[in-house]
DNA sequence: TTCCTTGCAAACGATTTGCATTGGA
DNA sequence: TCCAATGCAAATCGTTTGCAAGGAA
């Protein structure tokens, strides 16, 4: 796990940019989630130590630098994860309703398909389509 | 297209709501538009003649009736374009870089395949499918 | 020493709301 | 008449930024 911040660390320097405390405990917040997560719910969970200023610049700067992916609910709020090389390749599901979003996997026939129906509606439209990362939407348990 | 405007008029006659002018110049901005429009964007067309806190206050009536459905770009802001009823059931692409949105229609067999990987996606995260709204992530002609 | 980073507070852009006024059925 | 709709200004929310102080290489 280590192993993990050391990648990091190397990505980050990379750019010239440094694999701070403040930093770390932001990836390690983003990292222990049950799913994409809002700004004011990883300030929540890291308590005071990180100021909100200093927590929204941490994300922009590992966003910039492909450590975290940044994703926009229902709500039109952010919410930050683990970039997929950390993560794993999956999709979003997103509440319309509460804006809540969960990771999910999909077998790898529906993979396929989504994969292709994906990159021909990017083609259709002109768009360069980057992976085929996409969101269904849908009401969430609690909203229903 | 009178007949358009008086659907929409029952519509919120049922609910005890108006269609007044300014709510049809809404409308009919919303239907004149190439595609998901920002309430910035909706303001510079229709001009002084509705001031911006009526405008959110009709897209949110409009909205809420059904007659206007919201999305969210990847910039957070919210575009809105006429509901599935009137503008036809369609995908989007949006572009990750700028926020921009466009509608794109599918072939019926990769229209099939969506469906099924969508409706998969939130059953298996037990959401209640509406319908099977997506959108594609990708980068858009004028920022690659 | 040289940059990068932090923290605080102020600034910002998008959207919402309070309140008094106007307008439609 | 009665309730919904409007317009303005002020408020709110999420997010960004200026600036001076702190810290690592």
């Amino acid at each position: 796990m280590s192993d993990l911040h050391d990648q990091i660390r190397r990505r980050l320097h990379s750019s010239g940019i440094r694999y701070t405390n403040g930093r770390r405990t932001v990836v390690e917040t983003i990292r222990e989630a049950p799913g994409p997560m809002t700004a004011a719910e990883l300030a929540d969970r890291i308590g005071p130590s990180v100021p909100v200023s200093s927590l929204y610049r941490s994300l922009g700067v590992l966003v910039e630098a492909g450590v975290v992916a940044r994703h926009h609910g229902a709500d039109g709020t952010s919410r930050y994860e683990p970039a997929e090389w950390i993560a794993g390749h999956h999709h979003h599901v997103v509440c319309v309703s509460c804006g809540a979003m969960e990771d999910v996997e999909l077998d790898p026939d529906a993979e396929t398909a989504i994969s292709i129906a994906a990159s021909r509606i990017a083609e259709r439209a002109g768009y360069r389509s980057r992976g085929h990362g996409f969101e269904v939407e849908g009401v969430c348990a609690s909203c229903a």
